[in-house]
DNA sequence: ATTATATGTTGACGATGTAAATATATCCGC
DNA sequence: GCGGATATATTTACATCGTCAACATATAAT
């Protein structure tokens, strides 16, 4: 099985075959590439519980041990994965606050970016706070969660000036960032847990998701006096 | 009590023993009891992914298939263990209600005994919303958690009419609920996760957790205009 | 071309959860 | 008290997992 040289696809021997760059790298020239993404499949179906090195290895199409030279072991490929989740969270909380109309405006957004991100990739969003199984030493891992601390924080200091006290107060700015993140990122975990279930049920409208963060963020706003 | 036949419930083999009770019978006698409390130790020691059914079993000094008997499953054993998690923390927050002076600090007080739960006691913590490895069908999962629901909804129930809009809605009521809770819960994992440490360096004083919440409970209130 | 390095495979080991078969203790109706 | 029914605990077994070591092969370097 492993030396049919015939028709066992996955060889080292075709160097070019064709001019065109084949996306289908078939001795994984690609395969951290690939097991990241076998990984994420298993992520969406089966959840974190479900995600395994052999499993991995197995959906990539290779041994059981291969994926030891990319990740090092079980930690070493959930910190990959996770980084790339932060990678792909900071983008889509950098697009929000571009798009968003206004200073507060950019911080609701990213607030349902964030709640949107968690909704749509559970799995992934699990893992990335799954902290006992993540090494936060690693390069990745430490780039894309500043990441998201970058985005944040600009976001804060933007509206900053439109605030009355603490204007360029450092701690006052982390207060709001911790403020912020604290809220939403409680908001987006309890949800994808089914915490929230029960609360969602009093919420109008078709979207009760939706209502209840929005009633949840009108609470942050001191100057929305009615 | 199942059985009061002697002075020390795990006492059933009296054949030729000396004065003192084999430590070790055939039928423990709290075994479900022994169990959970090994169950805990595990989690105090090595977190959520140290516990293991053979593991425990082995700290109590029973056979690994000897859970089984009182809990199925390792779902069964972290659930059961799980409810008595949220026993605890509804029995906390009661009283941080009970000490507290007014409505609006008895909402404080309730946050911070959540925090100092979760500060104290993390491996328990992160269990009690690890929802995969749980299961909420379980009626002691549910009666302890539906404890917490009551705490916090009566806290925000005695701090409704001191609100100017909203007074009996319950759309609002469970909005304020939610809001406290995300907010709370949101700080509490994260800064048991190690993800806060760097936003703590800004804050003054010795309690620099303390001084963070202080300061994102104040964020809170919209009433507090300086 | 030869050597060195990177990548992938195979086989093994101990740990785990769970099930089945078995053993022992307790309980319940007499 | 007695004896079966039930609850509790043990033993054995199996599949799966992470990890390691030894090995094989492809790629890169010299």
């Amino acid at each position: 099985m492993a030396n049919d040289r015939g028709t066992d696809p996955r060889r080292h021997r075709p160097r070019k075959i064709s001019t065109k760059a084949a996306p289908r790298a078939y001795h994984h020239g690609a395969l951290k590439e690939a097991l990241l993404r076998a990984a994420e499949d298993i992520l969406v179906e089966d959840g974190v519980s479900g995600l395994t090195l052999r499993e991995t290895a197995r959906r990539a199409g290779v041994s059981h041990a291969a994926p030891k030279n990319h990740f090092g072991d079980l930690r070493g490929l959930m910190s990959e994965l996770a980084a790339v989740g932060f990678q792909r969270l900071a983008a889509i909380m950098s697009n929000a606050v571009a798009d968003a109309d206004g200073a507060e405006a950019a911080m609701d957004a990213i607030g349902r970016a964030y709640v949107n991100f968690a909704r749509s990739s559970p799995g992934l969003f699990h893992l990335m706070y799954r902290s006992e199984a993540l090494d936060f030493t690693r390069a990745a891992l430490i780039e894309a969660t500043s990441g998201i601390s970058g985005v944040l924080k600009d976001a804060v200091m933007r509206r900053k000036p439109a605030r009355s006290t603490g204007k360029g107060d450092p701690r006052d700015t982390v207060a709001s960032m911790a403020t912020s993140w604290c809220l939403v990122h409680g908001f987006a975990t309890l949800l994808i847990d089914q915490r929230l279930t029960p609360m969602l049920a009093y919420m109008p409208g078709d979207d009760k998701v939706g209502a209840l963060l929005d009633a949840i963020l009108a609470k942050m706003k001191p100057s929305r006096r009615t």
